[in-house]
DNA sequence: CATTTGACGCCAA
DNA sequence: TTTGGCGCCAAAT
């Protein structure tokens, strides 16, 4: 039996994200247990206002990026940003 | 407890 | 390549 929410177990996964790197819905979903629960990944990451959690690295599988609580052109912002510090 | 709501994903057309 | 339709699911109402 759950000790812990599905909410919880998705902040834990996508906490975990390291700068850089990005993980699909659906990874996240399979990671915390649930691989149908894509979609339920939004809806549990789009209440997410905590900057602790990089939930700008989450992406749809299809290469686009998704929605984000702050405006889809922040969330490319922060990608882009990341990715070239990666070089 | 029953319904509605979407930051998704897949596939046929 | 793009679109529409449908299944799926946790949260919110």
């Amino acid at each position: 039996m759950p000790t812990q929410s599905f909410k919880e177990k998705v902040f834990r996964v996508v906490r975990g994200i390291r700068r850089g790197g990005v993980l699909t819905y659906q990874e996240v979903a399979r990671r915390a247990g649930n691989p149908r629960a894509a979609r339920a990944v939004g809806a549990v990451l789009r209440t997410n206002f905590n900057p602790a959690i990089p939930c700008h690295r989450v992406v749809r599988s299809n290469g686009a990026l998704g929605g984000y609580n702050r405006g889809v052109g922040r969330k490319r912002f922060l990608l882009a940003r990341e990715r070239l510090s990666e070089l």
